[in-house]
DNA sequence: CGTGTAAGGAATTCTGACACG
DNA sequence: CGTGTAAGGAATTCTGACACG
């Protein structure tokens, strides 16, 4: 049945219809994979493959860009917000572990 | 921020990725909307255009005609089921209705 | 730096038709 | 009936480069 994440992160997209859903030009689309804040799959023959993550995304920098950031700052922003992502991960994976650990420990 | 439901029915992948995820050939996906069991948008050139809720459809027409079903058979077992579909929401707006009604009448 | 554009080639998609069974 | 295939044309996509500011 093909769960909702799954749906959102798969890569089926063209670029063409990555550009009208995002009105953004080809040029861009591609000059952002360039530097680095969006990752397309590639066909064999070396087509782009995008995702519904992606175009969310593209909407995002797009959006920093018309606000005078530059490519740069905006990765970096990404690395962090993913690594926020992770730390709270590992927060909860440690949570869990104490609670575990505390439970065994009140005898 | 595109809800699910809209996110399975975007028509937005080529047949190239629909072949892919359904394992069907082009041949194949082209006479079934010959034969109106799935209904493709096409794009201002003619290129057919998918989307999440094609690609079950796709999956089900496959296994039935595996099992013997003619074409035939399986869009009015589709027409069916849509009816059905259509007859719940009559009865729920029915039973809405009424109800309402017998609130307003039991004064 | 971010983006437009023309250039040339390669891959994709389309339709209508013939084939087979 | 359901599907494969070769045919020819049209649309899509790609890269590397030059341009501007």
């Amino acid at each position: 049945m093909v769960d909702n994440q799954s749906l959102r992160d798969k890569k089926v997209m063209t670029i063409k219809i990555v550009k009208e859903l995002t009105g953004l030009s080809e040029r861009k689309i591609r000059y952002y994979e360039e530097r680095k804040l969006i990752f397309p799959a590639r066909t064999s023959t070396g087509n782009r493959m995008f995702s519904f993550s992606d175009i969310e995304k593209l909407m995002e920098i797009a959006e920093k860009l018309a606000d005078g950031v530059q490519t740069d700052e905006i990765r970096k922003d990404i690395k962090k917000r993913e690594n926020k992502k992770q730390d709270q991960k590992k927060e909860m994976i440690k949570g869990q572990l104490n609670s575990h650990f505390n439970r065994k420990l009140s005898h």
